[in-house]
DNA sequence: CCGGATATCCCCTGAATTGGTGATTGTTTC
DNA sequence: GAAACAATCACCAATTCAGGGGATATCCGG
């Protein structure tokens, strides 16, 4: 298993080429200071896995994630970061990265990290994972879609879908003029007042 | 730390139990077959953290986990079972469960995510963080969206928000005509015929 | 039995959208 | 230098939507 790492901090650096070449399991096959030549870098070594800093000299952590997963998809990076905030983790995970540990996280966990992402997993450090989590959940206020009755929750359903008033009706067997009273109430509920405001409210609170 | 376990094989519910009390750090405070008196049990019990299986006798897992968040939101549920497909992650996750691990995980990782998700945290299974993962990451389509121009795709993004042509043509300052042709563009490389099927496309394939 | 909510249907009008078929001007690419 | 694309604008016809009126019928709780 061939790692690569990508971290400005000296020491940082080397106490993370000392746990790889440590591990009994892994090779490393290269470590930088920077992300010059990044494609180059990556190609030459092949690594299975990239440990990737977000500071770094050249471009950020998170644009490299980018380019690495669209020129070698099959390549896993975890980032290894002291950066906690939303912006930096999503635009990480956005950009094809698999793992998002902090750099205070014991050394046997980086190295856990490390060979679940290998295998095709995912790890997070708790917290990250907490937040990934309430991104995830994001309730929908609650009673803003509640208030809708199981009829208009439907047809929201087929407007989501695409169709129009007349298709709806022959899919719900009740004539046009129901399925436009139906939207009428559905608008009225949502505060909106075209279909693809209804349509974006509901994906956005996630209704399909 | 008080665990209660919600379980009905009679074998892994006394292993988990067995795994609890000699932790050193957690106490078992409840341990069940089934989900009936769920909320009475709860508050009796107030343990810090449950471990929630999902086909259980009575109400399953899933929706047991949305009735404890609802009255004691505090409490924290990892959920533990064999179903490893989206819909009951997911379900389970929307709910309010803070972690979620298979029934192979290796004991000593049990702990581990008890303490984290007792920690307020969140653990996951790697295979479950790579399906949170890629829910989050939903690729686009390589080239659905990549061939949007940038003039298309910020036109595709005030429809998103919902405003008509005229509005358009008014914030971009270009005429409702040119608007008109951007959108008859969009549509074309989306293979879509409406405002609406635009905006569902761009919000699943997250353009927003 | 009444009021309220839900589901069904109808009409009308003005506004917005959609789908054609153009044209012009740059820029980039081969 | 031609071809391809992007961005801009225009006109027209057909369709769809949005918002405003109404009207029944049912069911449910008090």
């Amino acid at each position: 298993m061939k790692i690569a790492i990508f971290e400005d901090n000296q020491k940082f650096r080397e106490s993370l080429e000392f746990l790889i070449v440590t591990s009994g399991d892994m090779e490393l096959c290269g470590s930088f200071e920077d992300t010059n030549r990044l494609l180059q870098r990556i190609e030459a070594l092949m690594p299975d896995v990239v440990l990737m800093d977000i500071h770094l000299p050249g471009k950020n952590g998170i644009d490299a994630v980018k380019e690495i997963k669209e020129h070698f998809p099959a390549i896993n990076v975890c980032m290894q970061t002291v950066f906690e905030d939303d912006d930096k983790i999503f635009a990480s995970l956005c950009n094809g990265a698999s793992g998002y540990i902090l750099k205070n996280t014991a050394p046997e966990k980086v190295l856990q990290a490390i060979r679940e992402v290998a295998d095709g997993g995912s790890f997070f450090t708790p917290s990250v994972a907490r937040r990934v989590l309430n991104n995830f959940q994001q309730q929908p206020h609650p009673g803003e879609f509640t208030q809708l009755t199981d009829r208009e929750r439907e047809i929201l359903k087929f407007l989501v879908e695409g169709m129009s008033y007349k298709i709806i009706a022959d899919k719900t067997f009740i004539s046009y003029e129901t399925v436009h009273s139906h939207i009428k109430k559905i608008y009225e509920k949502l505060h909106v007042n075209s279909k693809s405001e209804a349509v974006a409210k509901a994906i956005k609170r996630r209704l399909v």
